[in-house]
DNA sequence: CTAGGGTTAG
């Protein structure tokens, strides 16, 4: 503390020494001073908070106000509301509360620091305020999302006859994006038409997102074009928009024009970009901008690099993105969880059982190694989890994550609560899955619409449809997504009546346009009523090309009532939109063979020879305490023996409990002598090697 | 002193 005495120069701290220390462009009298140049400054002295915070408590000197904006600053870096107490009891003492300048800045302080409560006791007790002190108020509520009240501070100032700025508008706007209130929101656009600074920069960007948040992409847009000078602010709001409107194409589009408009885009402008790049897998784009990336000086800026990850695992390009992740200094839980997501959408990724299962399973293992690194996982980690643990069908690990959720308090969080009933869904639990539905404090669409889509998939029609009646009673919208569930309960309880109902007040009351799944659901049900014509009229209704899906559903149906004609028909349809398809060449084939129609037979015998179509390539796996067995038709197995046996003996019992196998199923096809296995015969075999290799009650989930 | 932009989820 030597050293100390020598800047106290009578009863004022004397700062004029340190403008020795200092830029010339850190004038201490010029408010705008960098502020973390300034305690920089203070590093020659020694004087860090604790020392300069004695040294005014220990002295009676008068203290310049301007001494605790930087100490000030230090509070907010650190997060110590107790520092900011002691500082707010220094400046009362010392009589500097009079300043105004200061006492805005204290606003703002314990506003940055969570506390809004202190922040308006310092507001209240202010003798005089400016538009600042209103602004800094407001914005306080708005970062600790409080909207409700920065508007009501907002109206507080229009009544007492304040003026906002357009820092103010801004703030306020912002509220109005979160609350999406679009009704005060034009009204503040109105006020910025009176005021005339439509074309402010600041302006213009806040209303481009605020028009974005509320939808209205239109609104975002025409923002954008009247702001005059725009910077790269404008230029990342705008692209963001059009991402968030589900126009990311848009977003790219722009995001080139910017480029040629010869303004520089920053570490903002590339999170946003390439994040666009991952939601229509523009790898190729996402590719150059990663380089630009680099070129710029932002490659290892962890929101960057976390979003140029996430691409290359969407993209499926693993070893890219593991390259990235073992390069980053810093591994921040947005990366963790980036690692963990990108592997369960490699998941959907997959080409095949197989590649989905060990995605699923790397995720996992990515899970237990960000838990040993000490990371605590959080909302994002614990639902990516989870969705993987549905996909891998893996009710234990689910049960603990399950167990971890309730632990850190995360199962209150409505995402992660709808992926656990997902979870449990899928792994077959349907009193486990609504257990958790009950038990959620908050529900969105979505959990209203996985809740109906379980009991509808488990073929528990009625209280999918009660369900569905609840969420209208309490005046949720349901969506496309929400009437697929509906629709499929009505198919599997065989409910024409209702089900055209639905599909009405869909149409009619929710303004929703039917897609290809709905009519997949009515003419599921139409076929598994044996109203085969019904089915085919209602494709013929639809205004799209029929999917492959809908052919599929068409000729089983034909194939079980016999109509045959109409299931040729189908067939050869399904053949049109799969030209190359081993599958479905098999079973116009089969489908011909049963019916005796030699000549049909040779054509697609021919038609399969030009085309080249070889074995079916039908294969399945299994996985067994965590080891995986895969099954070839043509494989040959260790427990043959046991395996066949025991498809004999479940044949046999299938066929005294009335199951007829369909006899065309098998078909040897003289000219290439192979046999033909019928479709899934080594979905059989899998099954059958796990049902040996699992303790007796076991369950095997498909 | 007050603003406007970003990454991970169902």
């Amino acid at each position: 503390m030597a050293s100390l005495p020598s800047i106290v120069v009578g009863n004022t701290i004397k700062l004029d020494r340190f403008k020795k220390h200092t830029p010339s462009s850190l004038s201490l009298e010029n408010r705008n001073f960098n502020t973390k140049e300034f305690v920089k400054a203070l590093d020659p002295f020694h004087l860090d908070f604790r020392e300069a915070l004695s040294l005014i408590q220990e002295g009676n000197t008068k203290v310049e106000s301007s001494f605790y904006i930087p100490l000030l600053q230090e509070c907010i870096e650190k997060n110590s509301v107790s520092d900011v107490q002691a500082l707010h009891a220094l400046v009362i003492k010392r009589g500097s509360y009079q300043d105004l300048f200061l006492m805005t800045f204290l606003v703002n302080v314990y506003a940055k620091c969570g506390t809004m409560e202190s922040a308006r006791k310092v507001f209240d007790n202010l003798p005089k305020r400016n538009v600042v002190t209103w602004t800094s108020l407001m914005s306080g509520y708005v970062h600790n999302s409080q909207p409700l009240l920065a508007i009501t501070v907002f109206k507080e100032m229009m009544e007492v006859g304040g003026y906002p700025t357009n820092y103010t508008l801004g703030i306020v706007l912002n509220a109005c994006s979160s609350l999406c209130d679009i009704e005060l929101g034009k009204h503040i656009h109105g006020y910025i038409i009176k005021y005339g600074i439509e074309y402010d920069a600041s302006i213009g960007n806040a209303l481009c997102s605020f028009y974005s948040k509320c939808g209205s992409l239109d609104m975002a847009l025409k923002a954008f074009c009247r702001t005059r000078e725009k910077n790269v602010i404008s230029w990342t709001a705008v692209i963001s928009a059009c991402g968030d409107n589900g126009h990311s194409a848009m977003g790219l589009d722009m995001f080139v024009e910017m480029l040629s408009e010869g303004v520089e885009p920053n570490e903002f402008t590339l999170t946003s970009v390439l994040s666009l790049c991952c939601i229509i897998q523009a790898l190729g784009l996402g590719t150059q901008v990663h380089s630009l990336s680099i070129k710029l000086g932002y490659g290892t800026q962890i929101p960057v690099t976390n979003s140029i990850m996430y691409l290359y695992l969407k993209s499926g390009c693993i070893s890219e993105a593991k390259k990235l992740f073992d390069g980053m200094n810093t591994i921040s839980l947005v990366t963790w969880n980036a690692m963990i997501a990108g592997h369960a959408q490699m998941m959907d990724l997959g080409q095949d059982g197989l590649s989905t299962h060990f995605s699923g399973i790397e995720a996992l293992k990515i899970f237990q190694r960000m838990k040993r690194s000490g990371m605590k996982p959080d909302l994002y980690t614990f639902s990516s989890v989870l969705t993987v643990c549905s996909n891998l069908v893996a009710l234990e690990q689910g049960e603990q994550v399950h167990a971890q959720t309730i632990k850190t308090g995360f199962l209150s969080d409505v995402v992660v609560g709808t992926a656990l009933v997902n979870m449990y869904n899928k792994c077959g639990s349907i009193g486990r899955a609504s257990k958790a539905f009950i038990e959620m404090s908050t529900r969105t669409l979505i959990s209203w619409t996985s809740m109906i889509t379980a009991f509808a998939q488990h073929g528990l029609s009625q209280q999918a449809l009660q369900l569905f009646e609840d969420m209208r009673f309490i005046g949720v919208r349901p969506n496309k997504i929400t009437f697929v569930g509906v629709l499929s309960a009505c198919s599997q309880a065989g409910m024409v009546d209702e089900a055209l109902a639905y599909f009405n007040l869909m149409k009619n009351e929710y303004k929703i346009n039917p897609v290809m799944d709905h009519f997949a659901c009515l003419i599921d049900m139409f076929v598994r009523l044996g109203q085969i014509e019904q089915a085919f009229d209602f494709i013929k209704k639809m205004e799209f090309m029929p999917s492959e899906f809908i052919w599929s559903i068409l000729i089983a149906g034909c194939r079980s009532h016999g109509k045959l004609e109409l299931g040729f028909y189908a067939a050869e349809q399904l053949l049109d939109l799969k030209p190359k398809d081993t599958e479905t060449y098999f079973l116009l084939l089969n489908m011909y063979l049963s019916a005796s129609r030699w000549k049909d037979v040779s054509r697609v015998r021919k038609m399969m020879k030009d085309e080249k179509i070889g074995k079916l390539k039908d294969w399945s796996w299994i996985s067994i305490r965590n080891k995986v067995f895969s099954f070839k038709p043509e494989n040959r197995l260790n427990q043959e023996g046991e395996v066949a046996k025991l498809l004999e003996d479940l044949q046999e019992k299938a066929r005294v409990l009335g199951y007829q196998l369909q006899a065309n199923l098998e078909v040897v096809d003289e000219e290439e002598e192979t046999t033909l296995l019928p479709a899934h015969h080594s979905e059989k075999l899998a099954v059958a090697f796990g049902l040996l290799n699992t303790s007796n009650g076991g369950q095997i989930w498909a």
